[in-house]
DNA sequence: CGGCGATAGGTAGAATATCTACACATCACG
DNA sequence: CGTGATGTGTAGATATTCTACCTATCGCCG
């Protein structure tokens, strides 16, 4: 995770991080750190989630019910808190998804001049 | 643009304003309201621009040199103040652009759990 | 005439999301 | 023993957008 050559690459789109960590979690479930390493792996590294906006995130979810959690152990024998994705946590997934491909044809339409 | 059956439909991807607004000037210069109206409609409506995000949003970017701006006068004949994009506006729109571009795919690869 | 909607510009303050920078703990490894 | 990886978390700053106002002019309709 060293910076390699002090080039800080980090771009999320605002306001997708809720619905990158639902699409995670229907996986199977999982704790905080490995959905951050999943996220940012999956991306090969153009993504990246910083402990203050993934816990913050992940109690934003639970409190609207979209997931829930129980302390675990992880894979390394460390206490970790597992997160599932819930069945309105789903149907909230499907309308972000489908609120962001709306904006994505948007914006795209707006760029391309049509 | 009566909200027709209290349906407030409003999505704006967090971050992209900047860029649609740049993007909007590349066509010519423009003021403020048409701005806004342009996206609007090239969007079909799904993107809105409320004023209150617009006029923070063009002195920011002037501040930043990305446009200039002057007054003006509309093709209805009331005052308007028209915004230009500069050479460094347009290096930056290339800028967001690309970025964006590269979110975009990122955020896709995760979402098709690649 | 009086009012309303569209055009045009703007501000104040709230809400929200994310980031930076910490603190803490355990484990493995050299 | 120190450091880096794993793991959870908080506090405070920052940025962006939104809601809700305000002002002004113009044209139209009743």
């Amino acid at each position: 995770m060293a910076p390699a050559s002090g080039l800080s690459r980090r771009e999320l789109l605002k306001g997708t991080l809720d619905m990158l960590i639902l699409q995670t979690l229907t996986l199977q479930p999982q704790h905080g750190y490995a959905i951050a390493q999943h996220i940012e792996k999956l991306s090969e590294d153009v993504l990246s989630i910083e402990q203050g906006s993934l816990y913050p995130a992940l109690e934003r979810l639970q409190k609207k019910g979209w997931v829930t959690s129980k302390w675990g152990e992880s894979p390394t024998g460390r206490r970790a808190r597992y997160y599932t994705i819930s069945a309105s946590g789903r149907k909230q997934l499907g309308k972000e998804i489908s609120s962001f491909e709306r904006a994505l044809l948007a914006i795209h339409r707006v760029m391309t001049h049509a």
